[in-house]
DNA sequence: TGAATTAGGAAACAATCTTTCCCTATATGG
DNA sequence: CCATATAGGGAAAGATTGTTTCCTAATTCA
């Protein structure tokens, strides 16, 4: 046994008093209310009260409040992609998971979850004109999500489920303003059709 | 001749001093503002700036901030409608006018005016969960375009240029989706693909 | 055990933003 | 010409917000 060396200290404890609260649950709320509120709408008194904070912990934890937003926007970006990655995973076909994934936007933007809002849709709208680094992220986020539909598309056109004459890249192009046109008009209280007929009428932009 | 009684005494200046500037003019500018930063980010000071009127002033021909918001959000939906009702007027089939109206969409989506943002999209996101009057006007106005669309569309079928099987009620309120996702790609910067090719993409939804 | 380090929290602070106030200017009505 | 009424504009009040400060608590390192 060495005693001088440890080896693999995995998750070694930090220097001084330990955090008390979960950040992950912490970014879950300040999420919520700034999906609902938007940014500048959200005070830090609103942030005090979603994550269970005082003004000075917070500002511990992050340099000030558009760093609480950035992180959780993070955080939102992650879980958002984690549920379309899982979501395109269980059908058979191109075609199928095409379909899959857009049920999950329609569905995302109906009821309380559409009334809250997708985060990304709200600081494109409400920040990407005046933040350089916000401005990246959504942008960043779109070109995500057009070259995951694409490659959905090219996907079906291999196993022959969606025809090879439509452009994979213009096409995804298209069915992003369409998915994110859904959190729009969900956010309003105006959702799209039911679900399968709102994605029936889609999948016809793939014909 | 009647000395004693004036008839139709068409637009009889009000009592006090006239209003020196022009309310359309200072409306556009707030408009422009609005659009750009949102309404939270927009100060007094910045509708000081672009309005060309000091605060006293503005709150002499507005109770307050909001309703100056309120009067341009009108404004700005009678100028858009009115945009609408001309592209969609010159085409000879309903099939044609609605692709025209898409167009529209399509272009109003990329430049400085896709980047200036739609000023509807602004405040279904960042106002209508908080905002009862706000969400209902935003709420006529989808409404509005959605009439609008399958009004379009039943012309079509009418003329034979759509097809009789497509559902125009249900269609529109997909293709309002469309469009509405359209201004929030443009407005993070990353606008739909070329006009025309965007146009035949999303007439797909109508064959 | 004591020094060093970081978190928690309330209150103070500084900056900003909306709104009001007050005075002047320009119009109408009799 | 005087009373009445409304607009223009700037200063300042009033309210709100983002941030800092300061003290206490909890933990590690030597």
């Amino acid at each position: 046994m060495n005693k001088t060396v440890s080896y693999l200290p995995v998750a070694a404890r930090p220097r001084g008093r330990p955090r008390e609260f979960d950040m992950d649950k912490a970014l879950d709320q300040a999420i919520r209310v700034f999906s609902e509120h938007g940014y500048h709408a959200t005070s830090i008194g609103d942030l005090i009260d979603a994550m269970g904070l005082a003004s000075g912990s917070i500002y511990k934890a992050f340099r000030d409040k558009r760093a609480v937003f950035l992180a959780a926007f993070d955080r939102y970006k992650s879980l958002r992609n984690d549920k379309v990655d899982r979501a395109a995973r269980t059908a058979e076909s191109g075609r199928e998971r095409l379909r899959d994934v857009l049920a999950l936007y329609a569905d995302s933007s109906r009821g309380a979850e559409g009334r809250r809002g997708c985060l990304v849709v709200g600081c494109a709208v409400e920040l990407a004109t005046v933040d350089r680094e916000v401005a990246a992220r959504v942008n960043g986020s779109l070109a995500r999500n057009e070259v995951f539909l694409a490659d959905l598309i090219r996907q079906g056109q291999a196993d022959k489920s969606i025809s090879a004459r439509i452009d994979p890249d213009q096409t995804a192009r298209v069915l992003v303003c369409l998915t994110q046109g859904m959190r729009v008009v969900g956010k309003a209280g105006r959702p799209p059709p039911e679900t399968s007929l709102t994605v029936d009428i889609a999948m016809k932009l793939i014909d």
